[in-house]
RNA sequence: GUCCCCUUCGUCUAGCGGUUAGGACUCGGGAUUUUCAUUCCCGCAACAGGGGUUCGAUUCCCCUAGGGGACGCCA
C-alpha cells in the first residue's frame, strides 16, 4: 500500500454528532500523519432519509471542525463525483459485470414476503437470512419476470466459507459466511445498499485505510466477500470503538449526541474541541493530553486506538431527565454542561494559550451578543474593552461565557443583589473609615490617572490613613467599590471598571452603609 | 434467538507475563494571592467475578455476569 488514503462517509441523514465526528477525525489525523489524502464521501443511497440540508449542515460542521477535504463534494478530485447518488450507473455497471459470471443474481421477493419469513425464521430461533428463493431462476424466467414489470432487487451470492478480518484496531475476527445469507447489492429503485457502494467506492476511490466505528466490523465480511468477487485487493481495516453518553448507552438525542455545531455556538474553539475528541479512544504516546492540532496530525496512529468504548462526559444527563438535547437552544444547553469536564479543561488551555489576536477575534462574535456592550457602544473605547477581554481570558472554558463575565462591567450596583458577606463587610465597623478615605482619594485627583498602578498607590495610602490593610483593606474596597467578593485583581478591575463607575459605586455602597448600620454594627472583619 | 466485540480509579486512559498498577480530568487538603480563577505541592480512588496455563498473571486461554454491535430494499 503506497500512498495512504483514508475517508470520511456519512450518510446526509441527520445532523453530525461526536459520534461521526470523532471518526472523520481519525481520518482526517491519520491521513496527514502519513501524508496521504483525505476523501470525504456522501453516502445519499437512502432516498428516503437523505436530505439536503442534512448534507449543509453535515458539511458545515466538518468545515467548521477544520477538518477539510482533499477529495470530495465541492472540491472535487480525479474519483468523482463524491456523492454516491450521481454515481448510480457505475454501481450498475459493476453488478452487471457480477451478475454475467454468477455472482449476483436478481432477486423478486417482496418485502412483504421477506418480512413474513423473516419474522417465521426469527420464531423458530433460526439466524435472520435470505432463504435463497431467487438463487437458482433461471435466465428465461429472470426475463419474463422483468418483462411483466415485476420489481427487483440484485443479491449476492455468498459463497460458503470462513472470512477473517485483519483489523489493525481489533486483531483478527472470524466470521462464517453461512449466518449471512445473500444480501442486496442493488435495492429495487436501483439504488446501491450500503456494503455494496462502499466497496465499489473504496476500491475506485483508492481508499487504503478504512477507519471507522465498531458497528460496522460485522458489515466487512460481507465487504471482503464483495472485494474477493471483484478480484480486488482489501483495504486495511480499522475499527475504532464507539462512543457512549455519560450512561453508558449509546448516543443518541436524549443521551448526548447534539450536533457538532452546538459546541461551535457555545464557543468551544474548534481546535479544543478536536483535542477532546481525539483523546476519546486514543492517546498520546507520552500521555501529554493538551495538543495543537499540528501535534495531533503528527502524532496520530492507529496503534493507539482502544478497542474498548469511550464516554462522550459533558452532559450533566441526569439533570436534563429525558430532554431532546439536540433540540435545546444554545443558552439552554448551557444549563446541562457539566461545568468541570474535560472539555472545558481542555477548551480553557486553548483559548489561554493562543495568541492574543487570535483569542480577540475569536471571542468578539460573542462579545457582540452582549446586551451591555451594544447599549454602552460608543461609550467603551475600543482599547478598554480590548483590556477587559484580556483580562477576563483566563476565566473562560468556552466564549459563550464572555456574556456573564462582561456583565461585571455593565451592570450597576443594586443593593438588592448584595450577598451575606458583602452585607456583613458594609455593616462593619471599618467599613466607612475605609470606603470614604479610598472615595476623598480619587475624587481628589477627579479621575486623573485612573490607571492600575496609580489605584494600587491609593490603595496603600488608604491603608496607611487607615490603618488597616491585607485582606481586610482589599476586600473592604472591592465590595465598597464594586458590591461583589469576586473579581479580577482589584486595582487591574478598578481600572477597567473606570473612574466614573467605581466612583458612583462607592458612593451608593457608602449611602448604603450610612442608612442601613448608622453607628455600624459590631461585627468585624 | 444466532454471530461478533468490549470490561483498569467517578471519567479519559497507560500497561502489551515480574510495576509500590502510571498519568490526566474531577474531588479533598495545603502553599501562593486582597477575592474567585490561575500556578505549585500533597492526598483519595481501579485491574467485573470464577476457573485454568505459568515459578509468576492486569496482561494468555475458558466460563459466568454486565454492556454494546450486527443479523434491513438503513447506513
Amino acid at each position: 500500500m503506497d500512498k495512504v488514503r483514508t475517508r470520511f462517509a456519512p450518510s446526509p441523514t441527520g445532523y453530525l454528532h461526536v459520534g461521526g465526528a470523532r471518526t472523520a477525525l481519525f481520518n482526517y489525523l491519520y491521513a496527514r500523519a502519513r501524508g496521504g489524502k483525505f476523501i470525504l464521501r456522501i453516502e445519499d443511497t437512502d432516498q428516503e432519509r437523505s436530505t439536503e440540508e442534512s448534507y449543509a449542515q453535515v458539511l458545515e460542521s466538518l468545515r467548521w471542525l477544520g477538518l477539510n477535504w482533499d477529495e470530495g463534494p465541492e472540491v472535487g478530485g480525479p474519483h468523482g463525483p463524491y456523492r454516491q447518488s450521481q454515481r448510480l450507473p457505475i454501481y450498475r455497471e459493476h453488478a452487471e459485470r457480477l451478475i454475467q459470471e454468477g455472482k449476483a443474481y436478481p432477486c423478486f421477493c417482496t418485502s412483504e414476503e421477506l418480512e413474513i419469513k423473516k419474522a417465521q425464521r426469527e420464531a423458530m430461533g433460526l439466524p435472520a437470512i435470505y432463504d435463497g428463493k431467487c438463487r437458482h431462476l433461471s435466465s428465461q424466467e429472470v426475463k419474463k419476470k422483468i418483462e411483466a414489470g415485476f420489481s427487483y432487487t440484485i443479491r449476492f451470492r455468498t459463497p460458503p466459507g470462513k472470512i477473517v478480518v485483519h483489523d489493525l484496531v481489533q486483531g483478527q475476527v472470524y466470521f462464517d459466511s453461512s449466518l449471512i445469507g445473500d444480501f442486496i447489492i442493488i435495492k429495487s429503485d436501483g439504488f446501491p445498499s450500503y456494503n455494496y457502494a462502499v466497496v465499489v467506492d473504496d476500491h475506485l476511490m483508492e481508499i487504503s485505510h478504512v477507519i471507522r466505528g465498531v458497528q460496522h466490523l460485522s458489515n466487512t465480511p460481507r465487504q471482503i466477500l464483495l472485494y474477493q468477487a471483484f478480484g480486488w485487493q482489501e483495504p486495511k481495516w480499522a475499527h475504532v470503538s464507539e462512543i457512549v453518553g455519560s450512561d453508558h448507552k449509546k448516543l443518541s438525542k436524549r443521551h448526548g449526541a447534539t450536533p457538532i455545531t452546538a459546541f461551535r455556538d457555545l464557543g468551544y474553539p474548534a481546535r479544543a474541541f478536536n483535542n477532546y475528541m481525539a483523546l476519546l479512544g486514543w492517546s498520546p504516546p507520552d500521555g501529554q493530553e493538551f495538543r495543537t492540532m499540528e501535534e495531533l496530525c503528527r502524532i496520530f496512529d492507529i496503534e493507539r486506538c482502544s478497542k474498548s468504548p469511550a464516554m462522550f462526559d459533558v452532559f450533566d444527563l441526569e439533570k436534563a431527565a429525558d430532554q431532546d438535547l439536540s433540540a435545546l437552544k444554545t443558552e439552554e444547553l448551557e444549563n446541562y454542561l457539566f461545568p468541570k469536564s474535560k472539555l472545558n479543561w481542555l477548551s480553557n488551555l486553548h483559548i489561554r494559550h493562543c495568541p492574543e489576536e487570535q483569542y480577540l477575534r475569536e471571542v468578539m462574535p460573542f462579545v457582540q451578543k452582549s446586551d451591555f456592550v451594544a447599549k454602552t457602544h460608543g461609550e467603551i473605547a475600543n482599547e478598554r474593552l480590548r483590556e477587559i477581554l484580556l483580562a477576563l481570558r483566563v476565566y473562560l472554558d468556552y466564549y459563550r461565557q464572555i456574556l456573564r463575565y462582561l456583565s461585571d462591567f455593565f451592570v450597576d450596583f443594586d443593593e438588592k443583589t448584595i450577598d451575606d458577606f458583602a452585607e456583613e463587610i458594609i455593616s462593619s465597623q471599618n467599613f466607612l473609615s475605609i470606603a470614604e478615605t479610598f472615595h476623598r482619594l480619587i475624587k481628589e485627583r477627579g479621575g486623573e490617572d485612573f490607571t492600575a498602578e496609580a489605584i494600587k498607590n491609593i490603595i496603600a495610602e488608604t491603608g496607611r490613613l487607615t490603618g488597616h490593610k491585607g485582606k481586610n483593606l482589599y476586600m473592604t474596597l472591592r465590595i465598597a467599590c464594586t458590591g461583589k467578593k469576586e473579581g479580577l485583581e482589584l486595582p487591574q478591575y478598578l481600572a477597567l471598571l473606570g473612574y466614573q463607575k467605581v466612583e458612583e459605586t462607592l458612593r451608593k455602597t457608602i449611602a448604603l452603609a450610612k442608612e442601613r448600620w448608622p453607628a455600624g454594627s459590631l461585627g468585624g472583619v
